[in-house]
DNA sequence: AATATACCTTGATAAATGTCAAATATATAA
DNA sequence: TTATATATTTGACATTTATCAAGGTATATT
């Protein structure tokens, strides 16, 4: 019991994730349940379509949900970092992959038991609500980038986001999260483009034309410096960009 | 008291909505908090950036959740119908604009009253709670199609949901949800546009084509008839179609 | 019935993005 | 270090979708 608690001092996402709604005595029995796992990059945690009997807190490292078409297009639908919670779905079997993007360390807990306490602890379940509205609310902003937004400030929408999660602390190699961020992008070019519904050709495009306009700088392909985190926001968030249809909302606008 | 049950006994979605999840006597606290209020087509519920006060049961009609950008682009992140639950959000105030797509009937409570009363009944929280997995759930479905599929598969895909949603109850003007299905469209070309991140014009061209390969009829521009309903299925999620990167896919389908 | 209004369809053309291909850069392994 | 594989950039060209424009259809109003 006092080894127990001892594990989850040390977690790094102690005081932010689910477990944050815990009081000592009933991290205790949660823990008891839980198993630590540690996956390496590239790896895949579940499959589309498996049952889904284990949920997962995201202790360090980054992990992708992938959806795939048929004919193999496929597209990220979101992706988790510390300190978020994974494996929550609606039916009995997942709707979609979930692969590991760099190394990444686990904490599961085994799905039977985990509703069980979950009905005892309802401080808990609130706080996984809680994630679960964040997670509807970026997922609909994420569906107005693919919906209406040009490669442009898609690629710009990404680097900002990313940014920001730097903000929050949790830096993957990078420096402060204000002006003048830097950091490693654990992403290739083709992932990004998976993520942002582009090709990656697209998504290159996008970086050289960011760059050129010095909005980022690119010391080499997968290190970005964000000079003024405002300006990012201003193309990811407004660019004059004529893609998507304007005609109607001109007038709604006088 | 008893007129307080008789209000809700008469309730199109009692036994579909979340207070589906109370039993009588909580039932009739939550109806003394209930206001009810009915809605024309095209009206704004609540704005962007509205402070979130109030939740909203829809009992009749739709109701289209809007994100618009600063030139004016906008998208429909959202489509709630009866028997669903509105409001729920992370922050004080709303990131979408909520606006009737046809005539609609609603019951909403104030948010403090209502939030108090869910501290007492979990199993209403609970209820809430598994609603909001299934929209987080389609909402990435609908991230797939924006993000990897082309318009044709767009547009197959919203009348497979609209046609399925025929299936499960609640005919808006149309016949049985399987094969043979004809039903009457409650939106505008421009407004399924903005739900597929297309032009108008795109949606009316893949409406003329699936029409010309025979997976829908158009009796009028409104009215659709669906033959066969895993014909439609079939253009929605597999359909040949060469827009997005398929290159290093099919590499790994090996 | 005539007129007005909103919605829909279709064509011609332009712009954005995807596709294919080659060169370069970077990372990994021997 | 060199060799090898992987990732990235860039160019040329094709395709898809948006834009602009005109005409058609349906519905409501007078």
């Amino acid at each position: 019991m006092h080894a127990a608690q001892l594990r989850c001092q040390t977690c790094p996402v102690r005081t932010t994730n689910i477990c944050s709604a815990l009081d000592d005595s009933a991290l205790i029995s949660l823990e008891k349940m839980s198993r630590k796992r540690t996956v390496k990059a590239h790896e895949v945690i579940f499959h589309d379509g498996d049952l889904s009997n284990q949920y997962f807190n995201v202790k360090t490292g980054a992990i992708k949900l992938i959806k795939t078409l048929g004919d193999g297009r496929q597209h990220i639908v979101g992706l988790l970092y510390p300190p978020d919670f994974m494996g929550q779905c609606v039916n009995t079997h997942h709707t979609y992959s979930a692969e590991t993007a760099i190394d990444t360390e686990l904490c599961s807990y085994p799905r039977g038991a985990f509703d069980l306490f979950l009905t005892t602890h309802p401080e808990l379940e609130r706080k996984i609500f809680n994630m679960t509205l964040r997670e509807l609310d970026s997922c609909r902003d994420w569906s107005l980038l693919l919906g209406r937004k040009c490669s442009y400030e898609r690629v710009a929408g990404f680097l900002l986001m990313i940014a920001k999660r730097m903000q929050d602390g949790s830096p993957e190699g990078g420096g402060p999260g204000r002006n003048g961020a830097h950091f490693q992008l654990p992403f290739t070019r083709g992932e990004m483009a998976d993520y942002l519904g582009l090709t990656l050709e697209t998504v290159s495009r996008q970086f050289s034309r960011l760059k050129g306009e010095r909005v980022i700088s690119l010391p080499s392909s997968r290190v970005v410096i964000i000079p003024d985190i405002d300006m990012l926001g201003a193309v990811a968030n407004v660019e004059t960009c004529s893609k998507p249809s304007m005609r109607q909302r001109k007038v709604m606008l006088v």
